[in-house]
DNA sequence: TAGATTGTTAATCGATTAACAATC
DNA sequence: TAGATTGTTAATCGATTAACAATC
């Protein structure tokens, strides 16, 4: 087990290989070389059997990775071996729509709680889920043994929200709020800014634009803007 | 203007960029220098001047950027100077936010119809965009010059409606389904996997615990997990 | 003109890939 | 044992940072 700070690349990967080492294991696969794996997931074998040894050898020469020894073992590592509790700051769509994600819970990330300023949520329940008033928050964040907390609002709000969860015993924030939050040292946050990712998907579109307006141009005219039969293929994970 | 392929390292911070830009612009700010914009966003300076020459010089040597220039110009590039015709598949929870979310219309993304399999949310209207059953999907396509498809589905069906888009004349594809679609070579696909994120952040907490469990068994008991009143800190930009 | 700051080249750093000895 | 495949070191590639000449 090296001690050593993991690269934020490597880290991201992890679960790209979680899903695809679940997927094996389902399907009955008990055993897989970097090679083979290296097929199916469109990257090195090299980089592979780089990404494990960072945590540890989980292989063995001559035989390759047990898919369940390895699945579990990258299952820890990303912290699934336990339970998360977490609570959701803002009961709109986008809250609702985690809350009721089954995959969450079947991990082990366990909403406990909802919170609003909306009057009319108040008591009420979203998947199971009760909302409470938001100045409910900080005691039942005490109370309750919070690890995550899930804020789906405004920037303006989150902002105001995040005052005061840096009082609070929480270990991460996971930001749907498209700003930067400012956090107490010991506080994670992960943020996930849709608009960010949007906006890279219309770079893309221009890009690949660009690169054959002149093909377009030149060859004859076509009704379809885009020509049916080329051969499909997998597409690369983005960031 | 360099037309050598530019690094996705590159484009992904460009949507950051733009946002720290706007929000100067919204503040009057008339022009800025990299070293400034390098102490707002805790980037090197000299990582902001290499990103934006990838596109051509947007400043002037002895001034800095105009800051309302820069942010018109980020803007082309990510492609925000036309409109994007979008469509939803899978009107649940979290096609409704997106659909709602004020933000990306005025940005020029702008939701044209849903469609799902569900027969009660037929001719139903979300935000004012109409649902329609999955089947009238291709020809809506056809004739409403549909650019994006945002898709909001289970991965099982995601995988059956990809083979239908791999058929229509789309130009990209927003996937929030957890799995990788295998797409015309013209598709541009950028996968939201929401699960990847939750997992990365709690292989964070994991680590910060890790980091920390020495120093806290060694410390004094304290009933707080957290000790409070840390100096709040800027979180780094995640994936 | 002098001062400031870009655009760009060169140096450094880190991540990926290749190669191969260790070993199952 | 022979064959296979890992774990790991070395080579390469690419991205970031530093430095500075160009120039506004």
């Amino acid at each position: 087990m090296n001690n050593k700070e993991i690269s934020q690349a490597v880290v991201a990967r992890l679960p790209r290989y979680y899903r695809y080492l679940g997927d094996l294991r389902d399907e009955g696969v008990e055993r897989i070389s970097s090679q083979e794996l290296s097929k199916i997931m469109h990257v090195t074998a090299s980089q592979i059997r780089q990404d494990f040894n960072h945590f540890g050898g989980f292989g063995q020469q001559g035989y390759g990775y047990n898919t369940d020894y390895l699945y579990e073992e990258i299952g820890k590592i990303l912290g699934l071996d336990h339970p998360h509790n977490m609570i959701l700051i803002g009961a709109g769509h986008l809250g609702s729509a985690l809350i009721g994600y089954m995959n969450f819970r079947r991990r082990g990330y366990l909403f406990k709680a909802a919170f609003d300023i909306n009057e009319a949520l108040f008591n009420q329940t979203i998947s199971g889920i009760p909302v409470y008033p938001m100045s409910d928050m900080p005691d039942y964040i005490k109370n309750n043994n919070i690890d995550i907390v899930v804020i789906t609002i405004s920037k303006q709000e989150a902002v105001k929200v995040v005052e005061v969860l840096n009082r609070c015993p929480i270990k991460a924030i996971w930001n749907f709020a498209h700003c930067e939050l400012e956090v107490r040292e010991d506080i994670q946050v992960e943020n996930v800014h849709l608009s960010d990712s949007l906006m890279q998907l219309s770079y893309q579109i221009r890009q690949y634009e660009l690169r054959h307006s002149r093909e377009e141009e030149d060859g004859k005219k076509d009704s379809t803007r885009h020509p049916a039969g080329k051969h499909p293929h997998k597409n690369e994970e983005a960031g």
